[in-house]
DNA sequence: ATGGATGTCCATGCCGCCAGCATTGGCGG
């Protein structure tokens, strides 16, 4: 775990520890905040000073000094003294979906519950009945938590969980009753994993409630429903992962086990499709912004609409009261003084503050694949067949840059095969697109490349990427990647950390060392766009754009469907608010090949 | 615990919905 990542769970164990033992809320509050700008640092939190860290708007001198604590020692005394008298199984047990700190706390205080053991031992005996708030359903509820728990210890991908988002708001366009659908929450802003799936459907006029959100409960794949009101439904379905190229060891067999994800559905009035948009949309943080800022212009905004404030103690929309904006998201951002915000940027990380329009980059942009690969390593296209697809996409330029000899597991390619297939690449001819002669070379574990300096000097296109030793410590990756960036043949920093999401979590450089070399050599950072990797991640993209970097999007293209996984860097780079003029995938052809040709002087 | 207005104090994180056992606490975007 980085030190960022550390850091910013033992905050979050500290506010969650206050919280159960019934503490000042806003201390908790404090810590949690505390918690997520560290998390969201790009930088490592180790090079802030003091100083520095009570420079960001919600870290002051008390939570510095525990962040420099943690950073120099390791350790957060204040954490060790609240974990002293909280049992841990109890913390643990905030993660179970219904137990919140002050349920919890009150198993604890009143029924000497302290896990999950002693939890499920409650519900089997009935005794948890006899505590306060504890009736039936509530416990069935926590029973079925527990169980889900058990079975789902990771968040689901992001291409996975919009596969399956696709398919269910299909299914809800289906029905005659619905004016539109759309999938909400963490997966419309990109996030690289998601809990759950949020779906929102607004009703034609005249339209029955009850009998779409029964038609929701009836979708394939529905193994429990979890609730069942009118106008909102919880239920889990079933998952199987199908993770491609990479075979992931238990996971199939876990497959049949039966691991799940929960969907909720909200159904709203079709002139709530704004407002309830942009209220299942989140994220929480960005809704609790935008609600502040209508109080303070005196209106009042949840999913309903924006409503002139009137002191009421009843929701507006119950009285009658028309609402200000409701029907769009830019009508509502509008009223309230603020540009449409994409859904990526809907994070509180300043979006707030930014000024103007946005123009962040759109898979329409894209007009080049830089990094690809065919037959000759591990793909499964050939030259042409590669050509053929990125022309369909509509771009002007395909690079192909199979693996390098290091890479044995992928067929990478000897300097004899390399030098025949540079030939072949040259000799392919697909109308309408340029296809370009490059490397994925390996950057070995001491930073050195795969091929010798003439051989990389004489492609077209070197993107120089991490595939082995992606577990050396941060100073030695540190190294290794700015000597593969100071390299002058290369072009692109493929997947620069090596991680695979849920799988493992790849090499940790300082970030901002690598940037600050990228700049300096005029190398671009990938995002690579498959959903197991989205490396770049999203705080690094947003570091790396305000340093001026520039940035490749690309697909790592082994077989057609992976061009399907572009939005999935874009959005990442959009996370990042990563702007056309800085994604070298978006040049027009003269300025992309210019600079490529740069580094070939 | 933080930050802003003062010079030490004060306000601060929105909103709706649900179950419970009754007027509120907890949850989740």
């Amino acid at each position: 775990m980085s030190v960022n990542a550390a850091a910013a769970q033992a905050l979050d164990d500290i506010a969650k520890m206050m919280d159960l033992l019934g503490e000042e809320s806003f201390k908790a509050i404090a810590h949690s905040r505390a918690s997520r700008l560290v998390g969201d640092m790009g930088e490592d939190v180790s090079t802030l000073d003091k100083k520095a860290l009570m420079a960001i708007p919600g870290i002051g001198a008390k939570i510095a000094d525990k962040i420099i604590e943690f950073c120099t020692t390791g350790r957060m005394r204040e954490h060790e003294e609240l974990a002293a008298r909280v049992p841990p199984g109890l913390l643990a047990l905030m993660n179970v979906p219904n137990l919140g700190p002050k349920t919890l706390r009150t198993l604890w205080q009143e029924g000497g519950i302290t896990d999950a053991a002693s939890l499920e031992k409650a519900i089997a005996d009935g005794s948890i009945l006899t505590l306060p708030r504890m009736g039936a359903k509530s416990v069935e509820k926590i029973r079925q938590s527990l169980e889900f728990a058990k079975t789902s210890g990771e968040r689901l991908w992001l291409g996975r969980a919009w596969a399956l988002a696709a398919e269910i708001v299909d299914r809800m366009r289906a029905h005659q009753g619905v004016a539109k659908a759309e999938a909400a929450g963490s997966l419309r802003r990109g996030k690289e994993t998601v809990g759950d799936l949020d779906v929102l459907v607004c009703l034609k006029k005249g339209a029955n409630a009850a009998e779409v959100s029964e038609w929701f409960r009836a979708s394939p794949g529905v193994t429990q429903v979890l609730a069942a009101g009118e106008s909102k439904s919880s239920v889990r379905v079933a998952l199987n992962h199908d993770t491609g190229r990479w075979k992931l060891e238990g996971k199939e067999g876990e497959a049949k086990a039966g691991p799940s994800i929960q969907v909720d559905l909200r159904v709203l009035p079709v002139e709530s499709w704004g407002s309830g948009l942009m209220y299942f949309t989140g994220s929480k943080e960005h809704n609790i912004r935008l609600r502040e800022r209508a109080l303070a212009q005196g209106m009042t905004l949840n999913e309903w609409g924006l409503f002139p404030e009137d002191d009421e103690k009843t929701p507006p929309q119950s009285r009658g009261v028309k609402p200000v904006a409701s029907a769009t998201e830019e009508e509502i951002y509008a009223t309230l003084g603020l540009a449409w915000t994409p859904p990526e940027a809907r994070e509180d990380r300043g979006e707030l503050d930014h000024k103007g329009a946005w123009r962040l980059v759109e898979v329409g942009d894209i007009k080049a694949e830089l990094h690809a690969h065919t037959t000759a390593s591990d793909g499964t296209m050939s030259i042409e067949q590669l050509a053929s697809a990125a022309k369909a996409r509509g771009f002007h330029t395909i690079a192909v840059t199979d693996h390098s000899r290091s890479s044995a597991i992928a067929n990478g390619l000897d300097e004899k095969r390399l030098a025949a297939h540079v030939k072949a690449v040259h000799a392919a001819k697909v109308p309408g697109i340029t296809i370009l002669a490059g490397s994925e070379v390996d950057i070995l574990a001491d930073g050195r490349l795969d091929y010798d300096d003439e051989v990389l000097a004489g492609l077209d296109v070197v993107v120089a990427s991490p595939h082995a030793a992606l577990s050396q410590d941060s100073a030695a990756a540190t190294s290794r990647l700015i000597k593969a960036i100071s390299n002058p043949s290369v072009h692109i920093l493929g997947h620069p950390t090596g991680r695979l999401l849920n799988k493992r979590k790849g090499l940790e450089p300082d970030m901002k060392a690598l940037i600050e070399a990228a700049v300096a050599h005029d190398v671009a950072l990938e995002i690579n766009a498959h959903w197991m990797r989205l490396d770049l991640r999203d705080v690094h993209v947003r570091l790396a754009v305000e340093a001026g970097c520039k940035i490749a999007i690309n697909c790592d293209t082994h077989e057609p469907r992976d061009m399907d996984n572009l939005r999935f860097g874009v959005m990442t780079g959009r996370r990042g608010w990563l702007t056309p003029e800085l994604c070298i995938n978006c040049w027009e052809e003269k300025k992309l090949h210019a600079w490529l040709k740069k580094k070939r002087k």
